[in-house]
DNA sequence: GTGCAATGATGCACAATGTGCAAAGTTTAC
DNA sequence: GTAAACTTTGCACATTGTGCATCATTGCAC
């Protein structure tokens, strides 16, 4: 595991993005997506346009960025291998990690970002890089917790098959309830833990 | 099955569409993504830059549709339907839509456009919704298919299962030898054959 | 701490892209 | 055949993207 210290610097960078993409996410929720342009973001945010563009090179992928920051994979490690004793399957593994990433505020932003998205088709495509971002960080994961004891084709395809059967709850063909919505009117959806649950069943036990 | 029939006026404007498109991804590959302009794809297809607004809100979307066109749907519906007895499995109706959808032809272009995309990051985002296409067409055959003896949640959420295991071999994780192409120097490479056969034997068996 | 190298932030000019609107050309439906 | 519906296009203009030079801040060696 590399643990690069971050410097100064890197930390006003980071800074800087994220003052960035959370003023985009917030200006989207509340005006739509096109219902600002990128010196509105700059100009709340105290940058200027020409910085914007050396983090983004669009609206959209600032948006993005905005919706979800996925935390900081050391702090996961720590706790993963704290918590997991040493002969735990990747599968297990994954179930825990995935409890750990997928908080109720995360899922929340989530939805806020994916129903955003449905109203604006350019942003789509972003929907499930989102996704992407926390398999990639999985995998990472999972390489160094068990990459001596399984190898990469098991634990690339398995990080795929866990992340992939989430994106029906993404794009909408699924109703999910998340974990503090109300039921609503929807009398035929099912909670996230349920389908937490039933996903890790299905791909334990196979289809 | 809705049986749309294709008038006139559809047909012309998905030929616009797809000459945009197909111009879009063939001056990508030859000049790279930002060896040319909007104008360059309207001029050389005998459009208007207007038009190609009318289809692609950016650069971006048109290359990516260019790269693969997803297959009329009812084509499959009817080759699935004859071939498949009624009592077959999601699993294994799957398993013969991809081995139709996921042609040579297919995977190559496919592979082009992710390799293009690796040297662009603006185009990343559309690598992952080109398989989503896939599976939303997907989705949509095992409702057919399926749907009265399978509920949607089992359905939705495994063919997410099944497509998402083919995300480490699109963006790289994995190294997949397509068909036709020659192993080369990775000596660690498998087959695609291969791959698909492992993800359904993990499906259907469990991880 | 001092000074120099490395790098981030910015302004500017210009190229490229995105959009509303209205006119002109096609297709559809009756 | 004709009117309605729709596609394509031109135009004007708003917005976005980019190369480059410069200034400000940070990193690093001493």
């Amino acid at each position: 595991m590399l643990h690069d210290k971050l410097t100064l610097r890197d930390k006003k960078k980071e800074a800087t993005a994220a003052a960035l993409a959370e003023t985009a996410f917030e200006l989207a929720l509340e005006h739509g997506l096109d219902g600002f342009i990128v010196d509105d973001v700059v100009k709340k945010a105290g940058y200027s346009r020409r910085t914007f563009a050396n983090y983004f090179s669009c609206k959209e992928e600032a948006v993005a960025a905005g919706a979800v920051t996925v935390k900081n994979e050391e702090e996961y490690t720590a706790l993963l291998f704290a918590s997991l004793p040493p002969d735990t399957t990747p599968l297990d593994m994954l179930y825990r990690l995935m409890t750990m990433q997928l908080t109720k505020d995360f899922l929340l932003k989530l939805r806020r970002f994916v129903s955003l998205a449905k109203g604006y088709p350019t942003l789509e495509p972003y929907s499930l890089s989102i996704l992407h971002r926390l398999q990639m960080a999985a995998q990472q994961l999972l390489a160094e917790f068990a990459g001596e004891r399984y190898p990469a084709e098991y634990t690339h395809l398995l990080a795929g098959a866990v992340y992939g059967a989430f994106v029906p709850v993404l794009d909408g063909s699924m109703n999910v309830l998340l974990p503090g919505e109300e039921p609503g009117d929807q009398t035929d959806a099912i909670t996230f833990e349920q389908y937490l649950n039933s996903t890790f069943a299905y791909l334990r036990n196979g289809f």
